[in-house]
DNA sequence: TTTCATCTAGACTGTGTGGTCTATAAAGTA
DNA sequence: TACTTTATAGACCACACAGTCTAGATGAAA
């Protein structure tokens, strides 16, 4: 996020005309621009203001407005992914690691510093059947989903800990419970009240 | 639903041409087309082919689209009210009670009769903060959900079968799980793992 | 320096939208 | 039969939007 970027990194430059633009941050500002205001309520205008990158840019980069969102909800499933990562080498217990998921949602959800909700639910209301490929997308995103959640319970049962059954019901179980909290937290709910019901679904995971 | 409808009621009728339309019945209309579509993505055309209404009877009636939505809103959160009461009646035990309204839900957000998802998650999630009166009428929506669940667990609470705290808190946490529940089923969840998280929250509630 | 590929700035266009307005139809009341 | 009230049908308007296009800017390659 804030290490420092690599200025005119050795791959050979194209030839035209440079952008005035900085790919990954841009990526990364139409990512919140969405998450921010939902598909629809999104305007082409909106996404050249916070990007930064001209108009027909974006066109030429992402094809068109549905191009642009399917690739935030990409960028928003791959930065979840790469957090958990991170985490499970941090924390070894596996406990441990969902307490840090859980908690760092319950912080997100209800810190004031990202976004209201989270963009994969949101888009997956507002848009799940509406289009083929946005469709795919967050079909991808929500199995990524529980995919990860799932990572550090499939270790756990590796080390026996737990059945292989039991990473893949809880894995499901405890998405349905992140996805809940992102509605609860949209309809006012404060963090000690999602806090609660975590601590209630980790007893759910000790028991397993 | 399909009850008779007493026609041309004892309450005085007005004074001008009489609606060529059921009010009720546009009523739920307009809830549903909402419920399909979203807030945004439905049309003031959309209202008024789902409703049979003509369009200026819709304003007369809703004042704005917003008026409409919010109508829609509150419908939502009755019938689901409505629905919860009479089960208190039929089922005197509140873990069956739970089961039913659970099981409900599952059947519902699996089956294909109703739109997908559910209005009060998908418009939470789509129009939360977007709008003040929207907004205060989601607040509702999502605290009547809530209360609703809580009713059963009031009972049981009432006869000693457990604490009020832990009606307070199990109340929050199925609310959690069903909200969670309506995002899996829009990302393609099918009803056996609906009903496995369903089965397990229910182990929680009879651990209290 | 010229050429070529790419990016930029923003004008432009067709379509769809929420909301209003007007003319008319259908009922009750006097 | 007039008069009043309310609903209907749909034309109408101003606006916002996604997407396209054009003219010019910028840099690498020749």
């Amino acid at each position: 996020m804030s290490s420092p970027k690599v200025i005119d990194q050795d791959k050979k430059r194209p030839r035209g005309r440079p952008k005035g633009f900085d790919d990954a941050a841009a990526k990364d500002a139409i990512m919140m621009t969405f998450w921010q205001n939902g598909y629809r309520a999104t305007s082409l205008d909106d996404l050249v203001k916070a990007s930064g990158a001209a108009r027909a840019s974006l066109y030429q980069s992402y094809g068109d407005k549905r191009g642009l969102f399917i690739a935030a909800i990409e960028n928003y499933s791959q930065k979840f992914a790469d957090w958990v990562t991170q985490a499970m080498q941090d924390e070894p217990d596996t406990v441990l690691v969902l307490e840090r998921i859980l908690g760092a949602s319950v912080a997100r959800l209800t810190g004031g510093d990202m976004p209201d909700g989270c963009l994969r639910c949101n888009s997956t209301l507002e848009m799940a059947g509406a289009d083929p490929l946005i469709d795919k997308a967050l079909k991808t995103a929500n199995q990524d989903f529980v995919d990860t959640i799932r990572r550090p319970l499939v270790r756990a049962a590796e080390r026996g800990e737990i059945s292989v059954q039991d990473a893949d019901r809880l894995s499901v179980y405890l998405t349905a419970l992140v996805n809940g909290m992102v509605v609860l937290a949209r309809s006012g709910a404060d963090e000690s009240t999602l806090q609660t019901i975590v601590d209630d679904a980790l007893v759910q995971v000790k028991q397993a």
